[in-house]
Parts: structure tokens; sequence; C-alpha cells
DNA sequence: TTGTAGGCGTTATCAG
DNA sequence: CTGATAACGCCTACAA
């Protein structure tokens, strides 16, 4: 491993001539040293120590990237979007996969405040305790941003809105003649499933469609909670004709638990999803869904988060992106 | 951000007593000290500063995790391994996601390179061309162990046995009466593919089944890679019955252009696939495909990585773990 | 049991 | 244009 001191050695000069070379600052130093200089480096195989230049220079490169489950193709789609623009420009990222787990979440971020990140992208669950730790990352004086995660005091979140992306869905089931409503959503702790029962539950009184709390289950935002909680209702005496989930992974298990039961998505049961993960219209029936710009969501919030980085100013501290819905075959009209 | 210096003041002994306590080392310290040192570190919210330590200790804590494309379920699951495994042996990941680039995958490994990386986990798509940048990692004397990729002069490898299991897929195709099979795989560069096609002729000519080498396409392990070699396949005059596809994703992408074409999987057109992504099980039909120990092959490469970091002897150089058949109902039965 | 001091590889400030 | 030299925060002999 050459250093700045064997290449200096090398080109009989000092190590605070190569080191201004090495770093691209030309203007005072002589073209002949400075040819010499980088063909010694380059000779010398020489790379940069970025520890080295970390503890000198207080500046990483590195982004930690907190997310939930990396196993769910929406949070892998946001971290490509995370990885792709920080690496266009010029930083690393840390994955932390929290596995939805608030310690573990936590004893990530001593981490990356002890590895010195730039700054740190946050998503995913929340508990009220994370607040706490989260609260270190302003202390430690290291910027972050959320992504479609609302906390008191943070400044700076880029979201979709939640609200508005269940309130569309339940609307387009109303719209299509459903009056016996069933919602499966996750965590109740979290604000992210709370902002979509909120516009379940708002476009159901809009509609005047009348809301039987038996119908809404709170779980988590896997498969396996969606199917065994569509379950649950099926096996229940409960009737109705259609199923609002909190994610597609929740509408798949739905969807498996619907055609266990004998019973046909849409014909007996229509089901719609949220986040048009890029397996859900390839489904059988092709999912009707919310679409969020996942991979935007990531690139963008990875945009601004090193611009704070860089102390540059960020005009729009709250980014509130508009889901969509996406019609495909899994709703059945009953009008 | 207190240092042990702040703290070697607060507690009126030198660094050097708060550097071993701070690391656990207490053998040669009085208990009074000790308690007092922890009790002021506290106070004072001390954090360790890893790039300091790292250029100190020559360890970092760092795993390079160097994938093609985070956002194929398959590799989202092995880095969950990963991650898990060295999460719990105290190791943190650096995430590389090289889009399948390989110009990408060069600077990563140079950018690991230069954090003083502990070790690097490679996976995934490989050209002729890499082989000088990975040697790189040997120069610079960061061990590395390689997940299915083979690789010459490599030493730690965790494989599946391709050959193996595109060679089951294929026996199982033809024992249930086909004929006219085609296969469509990934990048002709990598042996990855090579090996499943090699099993898949293997087994065509085991059983003395005519090879039709206008069947055998070769694209990427994508989606819209699949759907568009099957497409294509369809469209052209040869007739076939069958299709084994080098992945699942690619296998998706042939179920959709088969029932675009108005046929039907598995009366018109038997498919199998290759990993058993996890929804593989929830398509219509439900994916016949081969089982890799995906997550394991995660976990277990980190697990022998940090035991070559930690200079302990690993006894299997190369593991191969076994794939596995699982029928569900892509395929049909001729005879 | 505790302290001193040199070094890890860079950056950055000042002189020359 | 170029060079000393002091940080950065921690580890680790070696002394005391």
């Amino acid at each position: 491993m050459a250093t700045i001191k064997d290449i200096s050695k090398a080109a009989n000069v000092s190590i605070a001539t190569v080191s201004k070379v090495l770093n691209g600052d030309y203007s005072k130093v002589s073209l002949e040293t400075k040819k010499r200089i980088l063909k010694i480096a380059k000779e010398l195989n020489y790379r940069p120590n970025r520890l080295a230049r970390g503890l000198a220079s207080k500046s990483t490169g590195i982004i930690g990237l907190i997310v939930p489950d990396i196993t769910n193709p929406y949070y892998a789609e946001l971290a490509q979007g995370v990885e792709n623009k920080a690496d266009k420009l010029g930083y690393t990222i840390m994955l932390c996969n929290t596995g939805e787990d608030t310690h573990k979440e936590n004893s990530y971020i001593d981490v990356l405040i002890e590895y010195n990140a730039d700054g740190v992208i946050i998503t995913g669950n929340e508990k009220a305790s994370d607040i706490d730790n989260i609260q270190n990352l302003h202390n430690f004086n290291i910027p972050f941003v959320l992504i479609d995660r609302m906390i008191p005091n943070v400044e700076y979140n880029v979201m979709v809105d939640n609200i508005r992306g269940a309130y569309i869905a339940t609307e387009y089931i109303i719209k299509n003649g459903h009056r016996k409503i069933a919602f499966i959503g996750g965590e109740a702790m979290a604000p992210h499933p709370m902002n979509r029962l909120q516009g379940f539950l708002q476009a159901m009184k809009d509609y005047g469609v009348e809301i039987d709390q038996n119908l809404i289950r709170i779980g988590t935002y896997h498969v396996e909670s969606g199917y065994k909680h569509a379950l649950e209702l099926l096996e229940s005496d409960s009737d109705f004709t259609a199923i609002v989930c909190g994610n597609d992974l929740i509408a798949y298990g739905a969807i498996k638990a619907i055609k266990q039961q004998g019973l046909k998505v849409p014909e007996d049961i229509s089901v719609i999803g949220y986040d048009d993960i890029f397996i859900s219209s390839l489904l059988e029936p092709p999912l009707t869904t919310i679409k969020q710009p996942t991979y935007d969501l990531g690139a963008y919030a990875t945009e601004i988060l090193i611009k704070l980085i860089k102390n540059e100013s960020v005009e729009e501290k709250v980014k509130l992106f508009v889901p969509q819905l996406v019609v495909r075959k899994s709703v059945i009209s009953l009008s």
C-alpha cells in the first residue's frame, strides 16, 4: 500500500505537494512536478486511504441507508434509487437492514455515527422510541432525511401522500359499486399504515359507506400477514366484496387466501394493493394498485441529503410525491 | 464529539488507560478507575471513532457486498443473509450495486480498497475483464469470497451446483414427456448461465432428446428479456412444448408472453424457472422451479469470509450447495 | 496499575 | 511554486 509519503520520496517533493496534486489542486504546482507525481502515483498503484482522509477532512463519503426489509421489492427499488444517485455523486452506501427491529435500527444509527457517516437516509417502520436515537444524529451533526415517515420536529422529509393514495384506492372500489369493504394494513404503530387507514376511512365517510370495524385488520407488511388476516376474514361470518390492502405483499397474501378458499379474484372478491411492485402486473389477475414513484423517492432523498451535506440550501423541506391509481384486473365492477 | 482525550482529562488518567478500558481490556486496570472511566464515557456520550480506530488498528469492520441487481429478489434475499450474519458478528455492510456493469463493479472494488474494507463478498455477473480487478483485492490483501461465480485461481467459493440444478429441471421436463424443449438463459459471458445451459444440454443428451439450436436463447436475467425471447420463439415457426428458464424472472417474462399470445401455461406450454423467488409460488400457475438456499448462501459466505478476516482456517475452499426441484403447476405431463 | 510517545495516512495552514 | 508541521482520534509497545 503506497502512501503519499512513498510518492513524495520517489518524486523528491514534500507530501504537501503530493497531496495537492492528488486532489486536483494544480493551481500552485508546476506542470512538470504535477506530471511526475501523477506518473509515480500510477506506477506505485497508489490508492488514497479514505479512513485517513476522513479523519483529517471530516468528510467520509459514506451515506447510511436504513431500511426495514431489503427483501421487500419496494425497499429494494428504493435502495436502488438511493444507490444510483449516491454513486453518481461520489458517495458510498452503508446498508442497514433493520428487520423492522427498533433495537437493531438504533444500534445501526450508532454505527453510522461511529463511522462518521456524512449523512443518513431513513425509511420504514417506526416505533415511538426511535425518536431518541434519531435525535442523536442531530446531536452529532449528521444530516438526515426521512422517506415516507413523518416524525415530529424532523426537518427533511420526502413522502408520498399516503392518505391520498389510500383514498384513491378506496374511492375506486366504491365507485365500482362495492359497499362491504375490508381493510388489511400494516403495523398499528407506524404512521405509514395509519395514514393509509385514514385515507380509507376518509373515503368511506365521504361516500357515505358504512364502516364495519370487524373488517379492519392491522398486521405487518408481509405476504403471510395478508394471508392470515384475509383467511380470518373469510372464515368469519362477516361478508364483504372487496379488500383494500396496505401494500402489494399483503394483497398477494390476501389473494392466495381467497383462491385457497375456492373463491375467485375479482369475481367473488376484489382486491386492491399499494406500491405497485414490479411483479404485481404479472399476477393472476394482474393487481390493481396504487403506484408510488419508488425509485424516484430514493433518488430525490439522496439528492437533497447530499445538498444538506454540502451545506447547500434545500428549499422544500417536505417534498410530497403524488401516488397514482393503476387499474388492472383485480377489481370488478358490481354496478 | 467527545474523544478518549476528553475522557482521560475528566478522569485524570492517561489516554492509554482509557483506551484499554474502552476496549474491554480490564486485566491491567484497577476496578475503581475502570468504573470511573466507564461512567464518564457514558456521561460524555462518547462514541469511538471508527475511522481513527481503523487507521490505527488496520481493521475497519467493513464488509463490501457486490451484487449486480438488488432489485432482483434473489439478490435481495442473499443480501439479507449476508447482512444478518455480518451484523451478528459485528460487521457492517457496504452495499455495492453494480447494475451488471463491469466498469461500475471495478470502481466499487477500488472504493472498497480505499475504505480498507476488511473483506468483500462478490456475487453475480462476470465478464472476463473482471479478473484483473478482483486480483487487486488480492494485491491489497483483502480477503474475499465469491458466491456462485467461479473464477480461475480464486480460492474461496460458495456455489450451488448450477449444472445439476438445470439438469434436474430439464430432466423433470423430459420425464413429463416433453421432447421439443426450449431454453432461455442469461448472459453468455457468465459461467452461471453457461453452467445452467450445460446442465440443460447434458440432460438432453443423456435422455437422447434432440437439441434444436433455434430453441436456445441467451439474454439477460430480467423479466423483459424472458418476455422478449419467449415472444420471438412463439412468433417463429419453431414448435415446442416447454421452456427451461435461466431464472424465475425470465420465467415470469416467458409466461407473460405466452399468455399474451392467447396460450396457456402449462396446457399449451410448460415453463420451469430457477431460484424460487418468494413470489413464484403466488404466480398463476404457481411456478415449478429450482430452489436455491439463497439466504444460506449469503450467510455461509459471510461466515467464512469473517473467518478469513480473522485468520482462522477454513476447511472447505469450495462449498457446494445442492439445488432442489420444487414441483408446482407450471409444467404439465404429456405422457 | 498507569503513563509516554510514536505512528496510522491525510488534510490544511503557514512560511519560505 | 514548494515544504514543514500540526492536527484528526485511536492503538500499542515500552517505560515507569
